[in-house]
DNA sequence: TGCTATCCCGGTATTACTATCACGGCCATG
DNA sequence: CATGGCCGTGATAGTAATACCGGGATAGCA
């Protein structure tokens, strides 16, 4: 009836977001890119620690650019297919 | 002091969202694409009318898989560079 | 040693997102 | 004219995302 809680698989998928983000991110700095994406610190650490599973669209769109990470090809590596989620 | 509302801009920025994937959609209907994507019908319908500013990042990727349209277009086509946003 | 800056984690508060239910309009079919 | 399907909107409910606060840990420098 209302909205049921994410699955262990969403939360994995979650946390290899994260991973691929921060992976990209390399040698700079959260802070540098928490700057220029215009993401919030906490919320870059969170979502690069997979402590956020399902972050919003705009957020994620804004840290693959600012670490100049496709979002096909991130999307890709997730493998969505079978997991299109609705989170 | 928490978590700021969202900016008209940022309203803005979801209106063009749910435009861009409901041209996509081309004469397919909803119910089509809620099923091919994963995502619910209600869902789909709100994002499409603009009325949800800042999906998921997963929901958008299903449903821009689910119309074959690229996210990395339609993050340019919504001019993300100004509008980096937070949400 | 003490000071500063940065990073990380935990908890709290508020808003936003998704799901379900319900009502009404539109169109096609019987 | 009646019925059913599809669509759109509004209300309600519950979970998730983000901002703020505090504490702790580490590294560099006076």
């Amino acid at each position: 009836m209302v909205r049921p809680p994410l699955s262990p698989e969403e939360r994995e998928r979650g946390r290899r977001l994260g991973a691929l983000l921060r992976a990209a991110r390399g040698t700079r700095t959260p802070g540098e890119v928490a700057l220029a994406s215009g993401v919030s610190l906490e919320a870059l650490r969170k979502i690069e620690s997979g402590r956020v599973p399902t972050p919003a669209f705009f957020t994620v769109a804004a840290l693959a650019r600012a670490v100049d990470l496709p979002l096909d090809q991130l999307a890709e590596a997730l493998d969505l297919t079978g997991t299109a989620l609705s989170a």
